[in-house]
DNA sequence: ACTATCACG
DNA sequence: ACGTACGTGATAGTC
């Protein structure tokens, strides 16, 4: 059989990688795309060529210009960016465990090394394939090397292939002509100069011609363009020394030799440690089967019959640990070990209350290992008192990375335990779960069993990493205790008065069909207000407004800026009320209605595993984002109302993150300030203006809230600038006097971003951490961000950890205390309750004494409590 | 699926 | 010379 062997040209392959991939990186914040789409285009090579040889050339130290050849000329390219530097040592390492030769020289270019190798395999009747991003190795083909060169097309990689004859036709030339006709036209990537005025049509041109620059010269007289002459002949040196610098060495003296490069086992258990460093989760399918490691998943048993289950059940209740996988109205899937997995489908006389009831008796003998707890708690009987038998894996894999997108049972099976799990989507497609268990039962049956035997697998692991991270107390009294306050909450609902707001949509479609027509005869033609692209070219072309360009796809027509145009233009104010009151239209009063329940509440959903810092978040409806702010859209609030019998009790925390700003960065004259007074926005600024306290203006006033606010945003002049609409001088001496004033703010944010660099992570009181890969880019702005989220994470995330501390302490008490009031809604700094008439007083003594009392801080911690028979009067 | 906009803290 | 405030979710329009 013929021999073949693969090479390829490292730092060329990652390069393009690197940009051709969108940016990655591993949950300790490593970047890692340009390692992956390495990996994709060897592995997709490899699959073609069905090499017996294998290696990677890298140029041994300055990946960024030739060595001395080229020294010369070496000034104009840019360095490596820093995301890509990092990645370069990790793909040695990773080529490495995977047994594969990588190749670099003292002396010598990855050119050199690829060239050299090349031609030796060839001379032993090996044939060779290089993959390299660029055009250099040209060439080197021949009939029995064949250069390839990936394109990234849209999504996925192309390769385009020259062998000897390939060349010809597409440059006219032989390979070794191709050096010569580099160096005519030179290369500026390659810092190969060329020979001035002279692109790739004359050199193609003169080569055709004459065949080699020596024979260029030699009938230099014969050319007939003069100005081409000229220039040649200007240049020869230059030229000469352009064939020099494009000339790949093919005899240098490398000491590897083709039997290194064999080709192993490429799926070493070396390797998959490293894939799973690197969080490569599609590629970790590439080692099965392979028997290096061991993953042996049990075969699912379906159990359909209620003597089996009966016997499963008490089998599980005598062990340690069971995990368990609710397919809602399908079944249950089952693990207590690690030898067998069971699925218990929901039919016959295994009724899905049934498989509840045996679930629930499973409380309290052993910890049970869940998937996202607070679904399921439906299934249990008992109350809060009962998570402390749950071990959430999916909330410890948030903890512990909490910036990703979506944890999935694939997701978490990767990256905390030896097990590859294909998608259910890839194996179902949209299928619902009921549609897979009956089209599919056996695959579906061991799906669910790799699932939950993942859940139990991945438990120990979990239960280390969060002790290793010190988040297991985070873990186990807030995150999750806050499951069972969260299910509640969602459970219990808020009533929302359907006529009323139905009502309320109709009066403001009247306000909008008014508007509406103003418009259009303001204009002097209809179009779609709605569309950023229409209403930007009619105000912008048609009407020649200043105020040009800002987006990339256009105009932009945001609200700050057609409010500076408004005065102006009464049609611009018009616009700008329209769209507010469609606003309120589409999201609220028409939005909300459709999530209105049989029971005439809305039952919002709390999601504890979405935000970067820990809060929480809400969708379906989103009941965090009710209007406020504005009289018209504040009337929202009206149809949020108690039951009859009850009243609204609501409690917000004043300026939370500003008091916890003043405890973590224990500034004496913060804190004095909010032993001083509760107005802390009037005093700041009478301290930073030197203004006695009653004489503080209401622009001064507004301008100490505003840098308080940008404060913990993570300040910048220019967001303070755009906040206040002043000049970004202006902003900055603010910024300056403030921090002069509260020197000790200026330290503790200062030490925020140091040591959120030294670790590459930030941490609140409570030890919630955040990893900041953007602390690392090579991208001021990436970093500049990167510092603004490192000053701002410990703030909004203690915050967030006091006020899940505080939900706990409220939710308990009112259970201790017999009471039948509940809390409906979080908003971040504030609870709604449903109180009974009669509870009202012990409520309120409730919530001073938790609210108040979830953390002691340096200054203390304040909430406004407000009554009322609906929301907007209870705020 | 992506962008622009805007509601909240 | 660059182009930013921190954290979310829903809607409508556009591709």
């Amino acid at each position: 059989m013929e021999q073949k062997l693969v090479l390829i040209d490292g730092h060329s392959i990652l390069n393009r990688a690197f940009y051709g991939v969108p940016d990655l990186t591993n949950p300790e914040g490593l970047h890692t795309n340009a390692i992956y789409g390495f990996l994709n285009i060897m592995f997709k090579i490899l699959e073609e060529e069905k090499p017996q040889y294998l290696a990677v050339a890298f140029d041994l130290k300055a990946p960024t210009f030739r060595h001395k050849r080229y020294a010369a000329y070496k000034g104009t390219r840019k360095p490596m960016p820093e995301e890509l530097r990092q990645q370069v040592p990790v793909m040695k390492q990773v080529l490495s465990a995977m047994g594969i030769l990588t190749m670099e020289q003292e002396g010598y270019e990855a050119d050199d090394i690829l060239g050299t190798m090349a031609k030796r395999a060839e001379k032993e009747g090996v044939s060779v394939a290089l993959v390299s991003g660029d055009r250099d190795l040209l060439q080197i083909a021949s009939d029995r090397i064949k250069i390839r060169i990936p394109k990234t097309k849209g999504n996925r990689t192309e390769v385009e292939d020259y062998y000897a004859a390939d060349v010809k036709e597409r440059y006219q030339v032989t390979p070794l002509q191709f050096i010569e006709l580099k160096a005519l036209m030179g290369d500026t990537a390659d810092n190969i100069p060329g020979v001035p005025k002279v692109g790739e049509k004359t050199a193609t041109d003169l080569m055709v011609s004459y065949g080699s620059i020596e024979n260029i010269y030699a009938n230099i007289d014969s050319i007939t363009k003069k100005s081409i002459q000229t220039t040649l002949r200007e240049n020869r040196e230059l030229a000469e020394l352009s064939k020099e610098l494009a000339t790949i060495e093919i005899d240098a003296p490398i000491s590897y030799k083709l039997e290194d490069a064999v080709l192993g086992e490429l799926y070493t258990k070396d390797a998959y440690e490293w894939f799973k460093k690197l969080a490569f989760k599609h590629m970790l399918s590439r080692f099965e089967n392979t028997g290096e490691v061991e993953r042996k998943l049990p075969a699912c048993k379906l159990v359909l019959d209620m003597t089996e289950a009966e016997n499963l059940f008490s089998v599980c209740a005598k062990e340690e640990a069971v995990a368990y996988y609710v397919a809602e109205g399908v079944g249950v899937a089952l693990a207590y070990n690690d030898a067998e997995t069971y699925f218990v489908a929901a039919q016959g006389f295994l009724t899905t209350d049934y498989l509840a009831g045996k679930l629930d008796g499973l409380v309290g003998k052993c910890k049970l290992i869940s998937f996202d707890c607070k679904k399921t708690y439906g299934c249990f009987s008992g109350n809060i008192e009962i998570v402390k038998n749950f071990f959430d894996v999916k909330l410890a894999a948030y903890l512990m990375n909490p910036l990703k997108n979506e944890y999935t049972p694939e997701d978490v099976a990767g990256e905390y335990c030896d097990i590859v799990l294909q998608d259910y989507k890839t194996q179902f497609g949209k299928k619902s779960l009921a549609e897979a268990y009956e089209t599919e039962e056996d695959k579906f049956v061991s799906c669910m069993g790799a699932i939950v035997y993942m859940i139990r697998a991945s438990y120990p692991l979990l239960t280390q990493r969060l002790r290793d991270a010190q988040m297991q107390d985070l873990f186990e009294t807030m995150e999750m205790p806050l499951t069972y306050v969260l299910y509640a909450m969602e459970k219990e609902g808020v009533i929302v008065k359907k006529d009323e707001l139905a009502q309320y949509g109709r009066l403001l479609e009247e306000k909008i069909v008014v508007l509406r027509q103003q418009i259009y005869d303001a204009v002097g033609e209809e179009f779609n207000i709605n569309s950023p692209k229409q209403l930007g070219e009619i105000l912008f072309e048609k009407m020649q407004l200043k105020g040009g360009k800002k987006t990339k796809t256009g105009y932009s027509t945001a609200a700050d800026v057609l409010e500076k145009l408004a005065p102006e233009y009464p049609v611009v104010a018009d616009i700008l009320e329209y769209r507010g009151l469609t606003k309120l239209k589409s999201t609220y009063a028409d939005g909300l209605a459709e999530f209105i329940c049989e029971d005439g509440r809305i039952h919002t959903n709390f999601n504890q595993m979405i935000t970067a810092t820990g809060r929480i978040s809400s969708t379906e409806p989103n009941l965090q984002n009710i209007p406020m702010r504005m009289e018209l859209g504040r009337r929202i609030r009206k149809v949020f109302v108690p039951k009859p019998g009850c009243v609204f009790v609501d409690a917000d925390y004043s300026q939370i993150e500003l008091r916890i700003l003043a405890h973590m960065s224990e500034d004496k004259e913060l804190i004095e300030a909010y032993r001083m007074s509760e107005d802390i926005h009037r005093i700041t600024a009478s301290k930073v203006f030197h203004t006695p306290f009653e004489e503080v203006t209401d622009l001064q006033r507004r301008n100490a809230k505003a840098v308080n606010f940008g404060i913990v945003y993570g300040i910048s002049s220019f967001g303070l600038s755009q906040d206040l609409s002043i000049s970004r001088k202006e902003a900055a001496a603010y910024i300056e006097q403030y921090f002069e004033t509260y020197p000790g703010i200026k330290v503790f944010l200062d030490r925020c971003v140091s040591d959120a660099k030294e670790t590459g992570e930030s941490r609140t009181l409570f030890g919630r951490r955040r990893p900041i890969p953007e602390l690392s880019s090579s991208n001021f702005m990436q970093r500049q961000f990167g510092e603004r989220v490192a000053m701002n994470a410990p703030i909004q995330g203690t915050a967030a950890d006091i006020m899940k501390i505080a939900m706990i302490r409220v939710y308990q008490s009112l259970l201790e205390e017999g009471l039948k009031s509940r809390i409906l809604l979080q908003v971040h700094d504030e609870l709604l309750l449903e109180v009974y008439e009669d509870e009202v007083e012990s409520v309120q003594d409730i919530l001073y004494r938790d609210m108040r009392g979830a953390a002691q801080l340096s200054v203390e911690l304040e909430i406004d409590v407000h009554t009322g028979s609906d929301w907007y009067e209870a705020k």
